[in-house]
DNA sequence: ACTATGCCCTGGGTGC
DNA sequence: TGCACCCAGGGCATAG
C-alpha cells in the first residue's frame, strides 16, 4: 500500500519518462468508472488531450502532474493501484485501468486490483493545498505545526498521525514505525504529548520516511515500483506486522490491536502509556 | 466543531 | 479439493 516513501520512489523514477511528453491520446479501459473523481471524462480528455507535461511533484500520498495548460493531473494510488511505462503497442496489462499515450511511443498505465485509486483534474492547489497538512518530509512539518495539531487533539496520537492534514504522507505502517522509534504510544492521547514527546515524534516521522525513501519503500501486501520490483525497507520494519515477535529495543513481545479501524502495532514496554 | 464508524473493492490466506 | 469466511486500509460520507 503505498504511502509517503513508496509514491516518492515511484515519483523519482517516473520523472525523466514523463516530464516534456506531450500526451497523444487516452486508453480507458472497462472498470475503470470509479477511477475518476468527477465522472465526465470527456472533460477529463480534453483537459489533457495535446497537452504537455511540464513536471511531476508529490505531495503526501498523491502524486501531481503540472500539465501545459495550466491544469494538475493528481493521482492516488490507494491500497493497490500502481504505474507503469511501457511501449505504446503493448497489450492491456492486468487490472490496467487508464493508459497514457506520449509522443515518444511509450506510455504511462495506471493498474488497480481493488478500484480504490483516483484521478481528477485541478485548476489550480489552492483547496487542494488547504485540505492536505504540509508534507511530512517537507520543512513546514516541523514540532511547531504539530504541536500546534495536537494541542487540543482528543483522539488517540495515531489517529492524529493518519489524519492527512495533520501528518500528509503517513500511513498506517509508518504511524506505527514513527510511534515506535519515538518510544510513544500509539493510544496515548495526542494532546497529552510533552513538547520533548512532540519533538521525538516529529524527527521520527521523518527518520523512517527518510530511511525507508533510501531503500526504495516497504512491500508488505501489494506495493511495486514503476518496474514491478518491491522495495527494500520491509527488511527494516521494527514493529509493523511484528505481533508476538520480539521488539528489537527491549525484547518485549510486540503487541497488536486496533486503533481507529486500523491494525496497531507496539511494545508495551519502551512504548508505555 | 470534532470524532468515530462503515463502506468501497478483490486477492490471498485460513480453517473446516 | 472446495468452499466460506476474514483480512488488508486510504479517504470519504454519514452518524453521533
Amino acid at each position: 500500500m503505498p504511502e509517503l516513501p513508496e509514491v516518492e520512489t515511484i515519483k523519482r523514477d517516473l520523472e525523466s519518462k514523463v516530464k516534456k511528453r506531450l500526451i497523444k491520446s487516452i486508453n480507458i479501459f472497462e472498470g475503470s468508472e470509479r477511477l475518476f473523481i468527477k465522472k465526465d471524462i470527456n472533460f477529463f480528455s480534453t483537459a489533457l488531450i495535446g497537452n504537455k507535461i511540464d513536471c511531476l511533484s508529490r505531495h503526501g500520498k498523491y502524486l501531481i502532474f503540472s500539465i501545459s495548460n495550466k491544469k494538475y493531473l493528481i493521482v492516488h494510488l490507494r491500497m493497490t493501484g500502481s504505474i507503469s511505462i511501457n511501449p505504446s503497442n503493448s497489450p492491456m496489462a492486468s487490472y490496467e485501468k487508464i493508459r497514457f499515450n506520449f509522443d515518444n511511443n511509450f506510455s504511462m498505465s495506471l493498474m488497480d486490483i481493488r478500484k480504490f485509486a483516483t484521478i481528477d483534474i485541478y485548476s489550480n492547489l489552492v483547496n487542494f493545498n488547504q485540505r492536505i497538512g504540509p508534507d511530512s518530509i517537507s520543512h513546514d512539518f516541523n514540532p511547531a505545526f504539530l504541536k500546534s495539531k495536537l494541542v487540543a487533539r482528543k483522539s488517540s496520537i495515531k489517529s492524529a498521525l493518519l489524519d492527512q492534514s495533520i501528518a500528509a504522507g503517513v500511513g498506517n505502517i509508518y504511524a506505527d514505525e514513527a510511534c515506535w522509534d519515538a518510544g510513544i504510544n500509539p493510544l496515548q492521547k495526542a494532546f497529552l504529548l510533552n513538547d520533548d514527546e512532540i519533538n521525538r515524534l516529529c524527527a521520527s516521522i521523518k527518520n523512517v520516511l527518510f530511511e525507508s525513501i533510501n531503500n526504495r519503500g516497504t512491500t508488505i501486501n501489494n506495493y511495486k515500483d514503476l518496474l514491478g520490483n518491491s522495495g527494500y525497507h520491509q527488511t527494516k520494519v521494527a514493529v509493523y506486522g511484528r505481533v508476538d515477535k520480539k521488539c528489537l529495543r527491549c525484547s518485549q513481545k510486540i503487541i497488536k490491536t486496533r486503533v481507529v479501524g486500523r491494525s496497531t502495532f507496539y511494545c508495551s514496554k519502551c512504548q508505555e502509556l
